[in-house]
DNA sequence: TCACGACTGTACCAATCGGTACATGGCGCA
DNA sequence: TGCGCCATGTACCGATTGGTACAGTCGTGA
């Protein structure tokens, strides 16, 4: 036996910094290459390790996958956290800059990576599946309190902030199969219309 | 070498006939058990013939998964071609009666099939790559001929399908992922009071 | 009856996989 | 200096993979 690793769940010294930055390239490589066919000797060589060291920081395959999901995921919410709202913005031209954010092409790869982890969580791969639990709850929340904010009904507000994540979605998906931006903007806004009210 | 087969691309006799049942059992088989981590050696084990013969019919597991996403494809279209349309149904019943065709449980496996392959595709895999041609224009041209028959402008309808297009696989990949159908319907019904008028 | 072609199973191959054992090298500390 | 710990690489293991070679079975037509 080897590679004892006493560190609880806290994250410290020399160890931790490598990890982070280990599975930071991680899924650079995922979110370029794909996660389906990943392995461990590939991965290695593309971001400069053997896969033994993959082994020595992660425990296993199932447990770095876990790890690359949970920062993708991460990645994600980041996209909406810096979000920079300047005051006098009206919801459309709120939901506007989030939707050019999404599709910024620079992060093509990443909503890519989202819709194939989708595809392994729905099938139950354990190290994807607890993506499904925040997967709409997480980002219900934060649109419901901005509907109710601008004085929406509560139960109507989660109605129709399920459908705005849900039209986003369908359209981002669109969007990557036929590249076709311009079709897929106007698309969004025909929905900011209906939703917002034809402005 | 052996395994000749000089038939072109008409299928025919025997031949034709077993294979179209052995692709049909693998449909079925990866609808159930996902495409991801699919093996020519389980696949046949669960259908009841040897790898052996798998790649006797399809020469190779490609293609083999080429055929498989084809016959996807062509079940996933049959369920709009099965719509009974009958007269005096307005937009939104029509509308309404093709949402519940598409998420009868029945079907889950295959619409959770169905975002795999997609995640697939986005990657580039070949036997997939295909399905993104026709991913949203296949099923744009019945929904603006519907909107244009109603009278809607053209350029208006097209936007309008393909936002009416997202809208749906996004709620579905919401239903999938969370089970919350009366949740899901909800959302649903929103968008059509929104896309039909406040009926 | 015999030969031939289609169908199918068994045994095998090289490649690749995740994971492990062991050796090596560098660093801090006594 | 020497001891021990951590990091890293190399070599290996058993399992599984897609694909192939070969042999056997069966029906059919001459």
């Amino acid at each position: 036996m080897d590679d004892s690793h006493p560190e609880g769940e806290a994250e410290q010294g020399a160890h931790g910094a490598r990890r982070a930055q280990l599975v930071d390239a991680a899924v650079d490589h995922v979110a370029a290459h794909g996660i389906a066919d990943l392995s461990l000797r590939r991965l290695g060589a593309a971001i400069g390790v053997s896969h033994r060291m993959l082994i020595h920081y992660f425990g296993s395959k199932e447990q770095l996958l876990a790890e690359i999901v949970r920062t993708s995921e991460r990645r994600q919410r980041d996209v909406l956290s810096r979000l920079r709202l300047e005051p006098g913005l009206s919801p459309a031209d709120v939901a506007r800059l989030l939707w050019r954010q999404l599709t910024a092409p620079r992060l093509a790869g990443q909503e890519r990576l989202f819709f194939e982890i989708c595809g392994h969580a729905l099938r139950g791969r354990p190290e994807a599946a607890p993506v499904l639990e925040g997967l709409v709850t997480d980002w219900l929340e934060p649109l419901v309190a901005a509907e109710v904010g601008a004085g929406a009904d509560p139960a109507v507000a989660r109605n129709r902030a399920r459908l705005g994540l849900a039209a986003v979605r369908g359209l981002l998906l669109d969007l990557l199969a036929t590249g076709d931006r311009a079709g897929v903007d106007a698309a969004m806004e025909e929905f900011l219309r209906l939703y917002y009210g034809s402005e």
